[in-house]
DNA sequence: GTGAAAGCGCTAACAA
DNA sequence: TTGTTAGCGCTTTCAC
C-alpha cells in the first residue's frame, strides 16, 4: 500500500499522515517556503513551486486545516443554521450558500437546531467552537442567550428569511408582514371575499397571518378562518387542515398555505373530495419550491429568492474576512407572487 | 459588553477569545488541570471541578475544537457527502446519522459532491484536509482517484446505499437488483403484463432498470418501456415522461418510477390526461418519502429505512474511534414494497 | 488527584 | 525571494 519511498516520520504522537515537514524536506525547502508555495503560489518563484507541488503530488500530502486555522485564525468554515434540514424552504438558500462559498475556498458545515429551539444551544457551543469564519443563521433563533453567545464570539453573523428590527450583527431577508398583507390584496383583487389560512405552528408563520388578518378587517372582509398544523408542515397536515376548514366553514373562497407543501396537501384533499380548484376555492402556497410550477393546476405562490439570499449571506461573510467593512448591513430581498392557474 | 473582572490576554498573534489558560487562572489551577476538568470530570475533585465550571461560566469559555482536535487527533467531526442536498432521497439518513452523531457529541459535516462527479475531488480534499473521524458516502463517489485518497487518508469510510462487491471500508446498504426483481414479480402478481419504466440518468437506478426489465423477460412479459430523466429528478420530468411513454406505448399497464417525486409527477400528468390509476395505469415509486403515504390514490413504493442507515453508520464510525473493531464491515439492511392504492 | 514539559501541524512576524 | 523563530490553544506523556 505505502510507497517504500516514503518514509513517514515515527513519533508518539500525531496521525502519521504526511505533513507539510515531509514535504519541504522532499523538495529541500523550509516548511514555511512549502507553505507559501501552496498558499500564495505569486510569491515564489516558478522553479521553486514547481519543486514544491511536486513534492505533494509524489508524497500525497494534504493539508491539515485543523492545523492551518489555529495558526491563522481563518478556519475557511462557515457554519449554517436551519431548522432542520428535512424542511425544503431554506433548501435554496443553502445550496447557493455552499456554492459561493466553496468558489471561494470556504466550506460549509450545517446544523440543525430544531424547531423548538432545544438543541439551539448546544448547537451554537459545538459551532462556536470551531471557530467558523461566519454563521448564518437561517429562520430561527433567538434566545436572549443565545444572541449573547453569537455576539460575544465575535463571529460575523448573517441571520436571513426575515427583517428583524434588532439584528445581531448582518441580515438579508424580507419582511412577513408584507407577505401577509400582499397576499391579502392579491385575493381581494381577484374578487375573493372569504379567506381562510392555514399555517405551520412556527413565529414567521404566525405573523404573515396576523398580517393577512390584518389586512382582510381592513378591506372589510369577514373574519379569516384558520387552522394551525404543527411545524413542520407536511403534504398531510395540508390534507387534514383543508378537511376540517371545509367542514366548519364550507363557504371559504380563497385559501393562504404556510408552505408549498401544506399547499400541495391542500389540493390533494380538494382533488379526493371533489372541491373544484380555483373554481370554488383559490389556493396560494409559499416558497415556490420546485413541484409549484408543475401541479395541476399549477399553484400561485409566494416566490422567495432563495439563491439571492444565500449568495448575499456569503458575500457578507467574505467581506468580513476580508477586513473589507460591510456598511450595508440589512438588505431587504423582497418578494413576488407567482401568479398561476390555482387562483 | 465585556466584563471589567476580566482581562484578556493581549499578544500579536490568536483571536483575542477566551483561553483554556485563561480560565486555569482564574480557577487558581493549571491549564491541564482545567482541561481534565472539563473533559473526563470524573478524574477530578468535586471542590476542583466546581471552582473549574464557575471559571468557565464567568469568562463564557467555548474551547476551540480546532486546538482540541490538533492536539488529541481526534476532530470529533463525521463528513456526509451526498449528491445534493435538494434530493430528498437522503435527507432520512443525513437526518439520523445527524442526531446518532450528536448524541455522543460529534458533528456532521455536509458536503454535496454533485451528480457528474465534478467536484468530487476538490471536495475530498477539503473534507480530509478538516480530518474528520469519520467519512460517510451517500449514493456516488468513486473515481478510482477518490478510493486512493480515502484509502491514503486513512480515515474511516462507510459507503451506504448499494451493496458494492469491493467496498472501501465498510458498508450498510441493499441490492438495487433485488429491488428491480422484486418490483416486476410484484407487478406481475397483480396481473400486470405490461411494464415500463422511468429511471432517473444515474447508475444505482440504472441497476435498478436492467434487473426489473431482465426479471420481465423471465417472466415471459413484453419489452420494458423505458424513458430515462435526467438526474436530480423532478415532479416535471415525471410529468413529461408520462406523456412521451403514453404516447408512444398507449397499452402499458404497469409503471415502475426511480424516484416518489417522478411517480409524483407521473400521478399528477395521469390526472391532467384523465388516465385513470391504478385501473389502467399502476404506479410504483422509490423511496417512501414523508408525502408518498397522503397521495390520492397513496403511493405503492420501494421503501428503504434511511434511518437505520444513518444510525449504522454512525454506529460504525463511534465504534471505529474508539478503537473497537468492527467485525461486521457490511451490512444489508434490506427493503420492503409498500402496498397502497396506486397500484 | 494534580502538574510540568513537550509537541500536534501549521503560519504570522520579523529578518536576511 | 527565502528562512528563522515563536507561537496558535489544546492534550499527550510522564512525574509527583
Amino acid at each position: 500500500m505505502t510507497s517504500d519511498a516514503i518514509q513517514p516520520r515515527r513519533s508518539r504522537r500525531g496521525s502519521g499522515a504526511v505533513t507539510l515537514h515531509d514535504v519541504a524536506k522532499l523538495a529541500g525547502v523550509a516548511p514555511i517556503t512549502a507553505s507559501r508555495a501552496l498558499n500564495h503560489p505569486t510569491q515564489v518563484s516558478a522553479e521553486l513551486l514547481k519543486k514544491v507541488t511536486d513534492a505533494v503530488s509524489r508524497t500525497g500530502y494534504v493539508p491539515n486545516l485543523l492545523a492551518g486555522g489555529l495558526a491563522s485564525t481563518r478556519s475557511r468554515l462557515v457554519a449554517a443554521v436551519v431548522p432542520t434540514i428535512s424542511g425544503p424552504v431554506f433548501l435554496e438558500t443553502v445550496q447557493s450558500l455552499t456554492e459561493a462559498l466553496a468558489a471561494r475556498g470556504y466550506q460549509l458545515m450545517l446544523g440543525q437546531a430544531g424547531y423548538d429551539g432545544t438543541r439551539e444551544d448546544a448547537l451554537l457551543e459545538t459551532i462556536i467552537g470551531r471557530r467558523p469564519d461566519g454563521i448564518v443563521l437561517t429562520g430561527i433563533m433567538h434566545s436572549a442567550d443565545g444572541r449573547r453567545k453569537l455576539l460575544a464570539s465575535g463571529i460575523p453573523v448573517v441571520e436571513t428569511w426575515d427583517l428583524t428590527p434588532t439584528p445581531i450583527d448582518m441580515l438579508v431577508g424580507f419582511s412577513h408582514v408584507e407577505v401577509g398583507r400582499a397576499v391579502a390584496h392579491f385575493l381581494h383583487a381577484k374578487g375573493r371575499r372569504r379567506f381562510a389560512m392555514v399555517t405551520g405552528d412556527d413565529e414567521r408563520a404566525r405573523r404573515r397571518l396576523d398580517a393577512f388578518q390584518a389586512t382582510a378587517l381592513a378591506l372589510g372582509l369577514a373574519p379569516v378562518r384558520v387552522q394551525i398544523v404543527p411545524a413542520p408542515t407536511t403534504l398531510k397536515s395540508g390534507r387534514s387542515a383543508l378537511a376540517l376548514l371545509m367542514h366548519q366553514w364550507p363557504d371559504i373562497d380563497a385559501l393562504f398555505c404556510s408552505s408549498d407543501l401544506l399547499a400541495l396537501g391542500v389540493m390533494t384533499e380538494a382533488q379526493a373530495s371533489g372541491i373544484a380548484v380555483p373554481e370554488r376555492l383559490a389556493i396560494v402556497g409559499f416558497g415556490d419550491l420546485d413541484f409549484a410550477a408543475d401541479l395541476h393546476p399549477a399553484l400561485t405562490t409566494v416566490r422567495i429568492n432563495g439563491s439571492a439570499i444565500g449568495s448575499q449571506a456569503a458575500q457578507f461573510i467574505v467581506d468580513r474576512a476580508a477586513g473589507r467593512s460591510v456598511e450595508q448591513r440589512v438588505i431587504d430581498i423582497g418578494f413576488s407572487i407567482i401568479d398561476r392557474k390555482s387562483s
